[in-house]
DNA sequence: CTCCTTGGAATGAACGTTCATTCCGTAACT
DNA sequence: AGTTACGGAATGAACGTTCATTCCAAGGAG
């Protein structure tokens, strides 16, 4: 009755689609990327690609809102709101280090594709749930006179950039992901915002 | 019987070519552009195209290089030795901010393209030649117990990195590059660093 | 239990389109 | 006249997408 497509959510061989488009896309880009490959590396024919998934473009919007919001729960999930400042900022980049070595293809893919013609309006919009709490944050911060005295748009900007600096970095192999890595880039980044 | 290209260097239709396949590469990426579309930018017609560049590959590969060496030439051209640390910071700092202003769409291109299976070895060699340089800076920088005790590569992917984020957050809107937003954020990656 | 019917899920060869590249007639120069 | 540069129609390969067909699990009939 209700039913448009035949497993509208979780469903074994849709994971699996999502799961090669991910690597394809993230490796060779968008339109790098062909259809019959996604389904070759998920195991899957390519007609059922399109059972799943409308077309090419609605594939790739719903991956993107897949690990954007996945990216933005894991940083934001029970925000630790009542601790001092210093500590909130740790948790933060603690997360996202914690993203960036359990899924380094998705932090790739929302990299390579945050800009591309074939995003849809919804995906655009949910660059937002990850946007609105981190300059909440700041704002709050900046208050507490905890901050400099700068937009919360330009802090988010190069603690963001700052981050993904240090990702592209080490996929290039100049810098390790490990834990001091992080630990001496997250005490920098924090020297950078800090009043 | 030596010449193999009509104008090996130096030709309105091959400068043409290039600005026309930076607009496009950086707007639409390599695969999301076709070859008639640089043509017809560029005003000249698609088998002229193919008189000046191989081929697509090596037409974008000549234009990562060209742009790429620019932004090194501009980064460390005349570079002050023998001034203090800050000023030498700042001088790096200013030349990339300036560079981002007079060329937008090199800085989109080279950041969209810096992966790449289509990248040829001299391309990613020509990496080596803003890197190296900059890597001496922060060496040096850090003899003189200017620099915080941590690796030249990690300092330098989290300056590069914010410097990016803020030339990013601009595309989307939520910063504009004036000269106040440069200085700001040059404050704060100064921080980032310095002992 | 076995056989037959049924219908949604899955498939991949085939289709029309679009792409990078080539080819060749024309124009422009020497 | 001879040579080189140019443009854009032509070409074959590769693309995204479709659809006629196959597959398979479940259920009813005997």
């Amino acid at each position: 009755m209700a039913k448009v497509k035949p497993e509208n959510e979780d469903s074994p061989k849709r994971e699996a689609i999502l799961d090669a488009a991910l690597e394809l896309f993230a490796e060779l880009g968008y339109h790098g990327t062909t259809v019959p490959q996604v389904a070759d590396k998920a195991g899957v024919g390519a007609g059922t690609l399109y059972r799943y998934f409308e077309n090419k473009e609605a594939l790739v919007n719903a991956l993107f809102q897949k690990w954007k919001r996945e990216l933005a729960r894991q940083i934001m999930e029970r925000f630790p709101v009542e601790q001092p400042v210093r500590t909130q900022f740790h948790e933060i980049w603690k997360r996202a280090a914690g993203f960036a070595t359990r899924h380094p293809r998705a932090l790739d893919f929302l990299e390579l594709h945050h800009h591309g013609s074939y995003l849809d309006a919804a995906s655009i919009a949910v660059e937002q749930e990850l946007l609105i709490p981190i300059y909440a944050f700041a704002e709050n911060a900046k208050r507490l006179q905890q901050l400099k005295e700068i937009s919360a748009e330009i802090l988010g900007a190069l603690v963001w950039g700052g981050f993904m600096g240090l990702v592209n970095a080490a996929r290039k192999g100049f810098v390790t992901l490990d834990k001091k890595t992080f630990d001496h880039a997250e005490e920098c980044m924090w020297q950078a915002i800090r009043r």
